[in-house]
DNA sequence: TAGATTCTAAGACAAGACGTCTGAGACGTT
DNA sequence: AACGTCTCAGACGTCTTGTCTTAGAATCTA
């Protein structure tokens, strides 16, 4: 059977969000600002999927004093480019062509954007040609 | 609690695979493709495959004699699309800009990929001016 | 036409994922 | 000593997902 679990839950990105925000966080931090008026079962949700999170490799955690302090060891283009190599592997063989063709051709870009991306693709294409 | 199923899931991703590969096919033409020397069973594995994506609607059938010949109705570039804006959902507030720089950035394209990709800005370019 | 075959429909089932929660013990404070 | 807070370990319920069973109708075949 072998289902394959999601890289990131929504509940450990909410988790993941908070620290990217607002940088390393206690477990206590972490739980006020995720169930604000929450009690101990709220802040040991956090800190399980704090613990699932480190085991996947996204966050690190150092002692300070008797607590512990978490930080996201991975950040948020990191999971960006997971998902679209994910999406690439599942749905194009792999290429991330059809991912760009998409984003560009019906993205719905603003003017703003597009120049933007005119911007990267010069800059990308230097530094291919070097 | 509220989970989010996922929009495919791998095993009807297969099915998804072969029916854009090969056109509309019945329940057992596909079985026979996805499990290979598989018996009753699988054939049954296929057709629950088939009603959920039918429940999403990303299948429709239609009776053919005393058979059910199935399409798919979402396109791969479909998928894609979606599988792209819940990523910027996710993990950028909804913009799609993170991904495009992502892709372009540090998607290792190749001189062609990144000469059609121009062409594709310039004529995005000139839809959004009009 | 009896029996085998093949289709459909409906649903059972197990394993795993995921969000949540409980309890026990360690440590420090009042 | 009583209390509050932290950590660790694990239980629990529900949903997801891939798989499989069964029953009945339609079709084919000897």
């Amino acid at each position: 059977m072998a289902r394959r679990p999601r890289d990131v839950t929504d509940a450990e990105l909410d988790v993941l969000r908070a620290l990217w925000g607002d940088g390393p966080a206690t477990i206590r931090t972490l739980a006020d600002s995720l169930y604000p008026g929450g009690g101990t079962s709220e802040y040991a949700t956090v800190q399980k999927l704090l613990e699932r999170l480190e085991a996947k490799g996204h966050v690190t955690r150092r002692a300070e004093g008797r607590q512990n302090v978490y930080s996201a060891t991975v950040q948020r283009e990191e999971l960006v480019a997971r998902r679209l190599r994910d999406t690439a592997d599942d749905l194009c063989d792999g290429s991330l062509t059809p991912l760009i063709t998409q984003l560009v051709s019906a993205g719905r870009l603003s003017r703003e954007e597009l120049q933007e991306l005119r911007r990267l693709v010069d800059l990308a294409s230097k530094r291919a040609r070097s």
